[in-house]
DNA sequence: TTGTTGACCTCTT
DNA sequence: CAAGAGGCCAACA
């Protein structure tokens, strides 16, 4: 089955479609980054500009960071780790519990991480605005 | 309501 | 080549 189908039968591209600016928010953007991580494959990793601009707000790349801020206190839990910033560093690995927890997913998925870097990132980069609209 | 913050991105010096 | 500053958007206090 494809990840462009949601359980519930809305894609993120009907999501973003309730966030367009025609009409009214129902959606919250931390929602709609959540649903985007959510859909990673597994062992392919993205960035958050690539999310961003997947929303529309890719001059605002900083708010899918923000979002990831609450990743381990939503439900269901996000895959913060799979999203890293352009280099393809793991910027938030600060952030995870323990730190070292996100390089050991990303190494867990196949991925191979070398000083705090994804090795390969353009290979193992997932493109949400490609695979999901 | 206004102001500050934030796991970024890009340009300029 | 490397380092610094600015800018964008949205949520939180």
């Amino acid at each position: 089955m494809s990840a462009k189908k949601s359980a519930a039968g809305k894609t993120v591209k009907d999501k973003l479609n309730t966030i367009t600016p025609s009409g009214k928010k129902e959606a919250s953007f931390f929602e709609l980054v959540y649903d985007v991580v959510r859909q990673i494959p597994k062992g392919k990793v993205t960035s958050y500009g690539a999310v961003a601009a997947c929303l529309g707000t890719k001059l605002s790349a900083r708010m899918v960071g923000w979002a990831m801020n609450g990743s381990s206190k939503i439900s269901p839990k996000v895959p913060a780790h799979r999203v890293l910033n352009r280099n393809g560093c793991l910027t938030g690995k600060a952030h995870f519990n323990p730190p070292s927890k996100m390089e050991a997913l990303l190494k867990k998925e196949g991925i191979k991480v070398k000083n705090d870097q994804v090795v390969d990132f353009e290979k193992h980069f997932w493109n949400p605005a490609k695979e999901l609209l």
